[in-house]
DNA sequence: GCTTTTCTTGAAAGCGCTTTCATTCTATGT
DNA sequence: ACATAGAATGAAAGCGCTTTCAAGAAAAGC
């Protein structure tokens, strides 16, 4: 396809009786050129509907003003709330974010990553830690600054916006344990390459451990991030011979779909079993019962990053973003656990 | 910040002893060069781990391989399902995508058009028909070719990947209809900048119409698509005096809204009133009752424009896009209306 | 063996913009 | 009025790549 050519900035120039490079200034730099020509060259803009030339100007200047954001998936309000948070606060700053989905499939993230650095990208929003350090070596390579969020670790030379999902996981399991739960069944995303899920899980274990308690393997189900495998899973632990009464849920579909199955089973939540989710989604609120869950700063985390890569990127030095903030929300899903 | 440098082709072709020319022609198109030296530069790319510069390519080549996409939300399945089906099959045909929210704000889509204009993609994925015919002019201009989504309109210089929402809402509410409803409420989405909302309202009018009825004003609830609005608008419809014997819902929120609130309320669904959704999210089936709804074709919408987009811009001639089928999805939340 | 055709190659001219650098103005001080 | 600092301007040199164009190398034909 032949693109329609446009006006230049020559033409800007032209049709304002002024060099380029005057015209140029004048769009970087109004305050650099006089207000007569000013008004000339922004008129002369106007009139012919001038629009300037990214990858010229790139190339030039060697600034894109392109944010990358590399997401798990984007048709899901998790990572949608970020994105949505992120994308907005680098629009304010005229920045523009270019998105790559996984998936789910961490094999993809090196491709996308690859490419957005390939296309210019001037600063990369990633979910988790845990990848190649080939891949960070290649970003390093590139002096792009990027974030990693969702996870808050201790590697120095990384910079997180996220929370401690261990923490959230282990308090939620005290929480349980202190109404008095002893039998706990966990349905947790796969943790091979989902370090977020693994923390969740750690946690939660830790908790456990604390109380001389540990998970048992089959009470431990892993699946893909699915309501239906939510339902799945929960009537699989409801039906073995000692169900447990308290289901721990490591993402919130997994809860979701432990409440509907709950429903077709006739099971009494939270008289028979307790119920908790992890994330706190809208619909955590408005299912019956509703859900007792953890919140994540989801727009805090795409708000944080954009601001902070973007700080990066203009030179000013803001440190390194806080620890984002989790919490509790009891509702009710749980419950003291029933007397045997 | 000062980007690192890293290696040019120019660097490439001289580590593999060959012109600059040599090089590029190698990586665009590897048959028009000699095997031996292929595998020299290719060799040289490798061990100096040279990523080429995509604003200088795209200078060059008039070519940045980038799409544009701009969607009322991200933190939304809805568009998000399109977006990744959008977004994967970008990637593999090589193209990137930028993205950008207007937040349900009719006003900030312009800006986010003029911006990824001058970003530089190649064509332009929107939602919905309705907008200022300056702003089609300015795209025009460039060249740039864009598909409607979420409509199907009759324009014959538009391209529409979506389906007729006029109509699928009239054939549920005729469905309606032969259950014997005659006092309807509807809670739609505010229809002034929301051409799918305005015309999903005026497929619901249009089968009144058929049956010589008409919506009243004080049973139509225009309201922002969350679930509280839903929930409210329900409550309203409700505890009026002749509440309606089924509602109708212009967008899905709005129906997990009613059936949340209906629960609230004690009211028996479909005993008492029947609910209808559009759009079919994951969560309608599995709701109880269930959700009688419309399936829309939302992955398939983006895919069909990523691919009708590409061809284009390859040059291949594909005619536009069929309109894509929506189906009533009949469950549980619907019956026959209530005797008086 | 020598000419003709077909491939491969390299030199060089940009793509549209930013940004030094040197120059021309304008404003200021005396 | 005259020198001088400071501001505004234009010419020109790229930014890193693609792509003509013409020349050189290889393959093919007689």
């Amino acid at each position: 396809m032949t693109r329609a050519a446009g006006p230049t900035l020559e033409d800007v120039a032209g049709a304002a009786g002024v060099s380029l490079a005057t015209a140029s200034r004048c769009l970087n730099n109004p305050e650099s050129v006089r207000a007569e020509k000013r008004a000339r060259i922004l008129a002369a803009v106007a009139q012919l509907d001038y629009v300037p030339h990214g990858a010229a100007r790139a190339l030039a200047s060697r600034r894109t003003k392109m944010l990358g954001a590399v997401l798990p998936s984007l048709d899901n309000t998790l990572f949608g709330g970020a994105l949505e948070s992120f994308q907005t606060v680098a629009a304010q700053f005229g920045y523009t974010v270019v998105v790559a989905s996984t998936n789910y499939e961490p094999a993809k993230e090196e491709t996308h990553i690859r490419n957005l650095l390939a296309g210019g990208i001037e600063a990369l929003f990633l979910v988790g830690e845990e990848r190649d350090p080939a891949l960070y070596r290649r970003i390093d390579a590139k002096g792009v600054p990027y974030v990693l969020s969702w996870v808050y670790g201790t590697h120095p030379k990384h910079v997180y916006t996220g929370f401690d999902n261990q923490a959230a996981a282990a308090h939620l399991t005290r929480y349980l344990l202190s109404l008095g739960h002893r039998r706990f069944g966990v349905i947790s995303g796969h943790t091979e390459h989902n370090d977020r899920a693994a923390l969740r899980l750690k946690g939660v274990c830790a908790a456990l451990a604390e109380n001389g308690m540990e998970l048992d393997d089959n009470v431990l189900h892993l699946r893909p991030f699915e309501v239906s495998a939510g339902r799945e899973a929960f009537r699989k632990l409801m039906t073995s011979q000692t169900p447990p009464t308290a289901v721990i849920c490591g993402a919130e579909p997994f809860a979701h779909g432990a409440l509907f199955e709950a429903v077709a089973m006739g099971i009494d939540v939270p008289g028979r079993v307790s119920v908790t989710g992890f994330d706190d989604m809208w619909l955590a609120s408005q299912l019956t019962p509703s859900l007792t869950t953890v919140r994540t700063p989801r727009r805090e985390m795409g708000e944080q990053a954009a601001r902070f890569l973007i700080a990066r990127l203009e030179g000013q030095d803001i440190g390194a973003p806080p620890m984002l903030d989790t919490e509790l929300i009891v509702r009710n899903s749980t419950g003291p656990a029933p007397r045997e």
